[in-house]
DNA sequence: TCGAATTTGTGCGTATGTATT
DNA sequence: AAATACATACGCACAAATTCG
């Protein structure tokens, strides 16, 4: 299929209708790099202007997202985590139809640094066991989280933490059956190289970081978390009235 | 005062405590550039390793934050916003013991685009009013912030909102005497060159983006808002369990 | 730190077809 | 039928952002 000229029909409209048929068929998935403009008007045989009135058209509908200097970008669909009370990595990512896995990236006891300590509510220097994980959905990578728990508090985490593949579990088996969050702060900042190349990230993309505090049925302090998000991948979703 | 060698207090310590006492008395402002290192190194006649090290405690207590290639900075106090179902921005800024003010950049009638659209749940192209603000804590810019409203649902909401300082009383005017968040998203991006000059934000440093609904008392879509937030001045809490 | 190459963004002028007046 | 307005399409040039060595 090619365009027709003097078919009643807009070259660029014909443009906009075989690229969302391609995008939404599959043959550009999402995150992929379209064509350059130049390649485009190539291909439909019509001047790069036309081309793009088509882009401006598709990236109006949100189905393209257009970076200068970049290119042309199949829009990702987007992973809305709920920052609700209950946060469970797995739950978020069965929820949008997608595989969760992850991967631990270090384990280990050391001790608090003042921002973990405040988290913690425990004294700078303290015992502290972490363990950092990346999250991955479908295999993509879209979450890397720093998880701390005091030491004291839980003698045989550092084990449980190796041998399951969960958090929920692990602190289950350290006498924890349900915990929830109770508070979240969120902010934004470009990301270390090495979060960049975890996440999969371009350096010029910033990275999502909330802090976390987990709380079990007591109201004590149960861990303190750090995740990093890539964006545009992922946006933090929170619903005051929470639904089922 | 200078640096005493021989004292039994080490330089760096000794740096670090006329630095501490520069930043707490205003000499640094929250947000200044320090001097350079070699600058720092030249003004107490020590070695740059030793200014390096100082730099590194006051780092590490949060006082100074460093940036590879730009600087060391006065750590500015962050800005906590409370993403709670009440959300106004002269009571966030005042429980902060900031002043609150305002600087309206735009406000008109306008159709809405598909983003808009899909928020406010009203067709594509429909007349909406917008007005775009600047938000500001004791002359500093917090905010931007784009809020769209139906036309069809509020005839005179155009002049009140010209008329008023705040949108609370426009919107009171127009009939709504109370609303509230229903959900809110959020994510990042680096800032158009708009924004970042009017948040006086680097280009480098990302803005925290928020779109919100705001709802009245029957659940009836009011409003819908995009937020614009510096970062790292401005952070974005959640706290499930609400409290006075 | 710098510049070259690549890619998108913007503006100008021109031409043609289509619909309205 | 002629005049006008608008949408479409092309060609050229340069600006701005990104990438890469």
């Amino acid at each position: 299929m090619t365009t027709t000229r003097g078919a009643g029909v807009a070259l660029w409209r014909q443009i906009v209708e075989t690229l969302e048929r391609e995008i939404t068929t599959g043959e550009h998935p999402p995150g992929a790099r379209l064509p350059t403009e130049a390649g485009l008007a190539r291909r439909f045989e019509v001047n790069r202007h036309t081309v793009r009135r088509a882009l401006e058209e598709l990236s109006r509908g949100g189905l393209v997202r257009v970076e200068q200097g970049r290119g042309s970008f199949v829009t990702e669909d987007v992973l809305d985590y709920a920052i609700g009370s209950r946060a469970r990595f797995s739950e978020w990512i069965r929820r949008h139809n997608k595989e969760p896995s992850g991967q631990v990236l270090d384990l280990r006891e050391t001790v608090a640094d003042p921002e973990v300590a405040a988290g913690l509510g425990v004294q700078k220097g303290a015992r502290i066991i972490l363990m950092e994980r990346l999250g991955l959905a479908d295999g993509r990578p879209v979450s890397l989280g720093s998880h701390h728990y005091p030491a004291a508090r839980f003698p045989g985490l550092l084990e449980s933490l190796g041998a399951h593949g969960t958090i929920t579990e692990a602190l289950a088996e350290a006498g924890v059956s349900d915990y929830r969050r109770r508070i979240t702060r969120v902010s934004a900042r470009m990301p270390l190289p090495r979060e960049a190349a975890l996440l999969r990230l371009p350096r010029n993309r910033p990275v999502l970081v909330s802090e976390s505090v987990d709380v079990d049925q007591d109201d004590a302090v149960v861990g303190f978390g750090i995740a990093r998000y890539p964006t545009p991948r992922v946006q933090l979703v929170f619903e005051p009235t929470e639904r089922s």
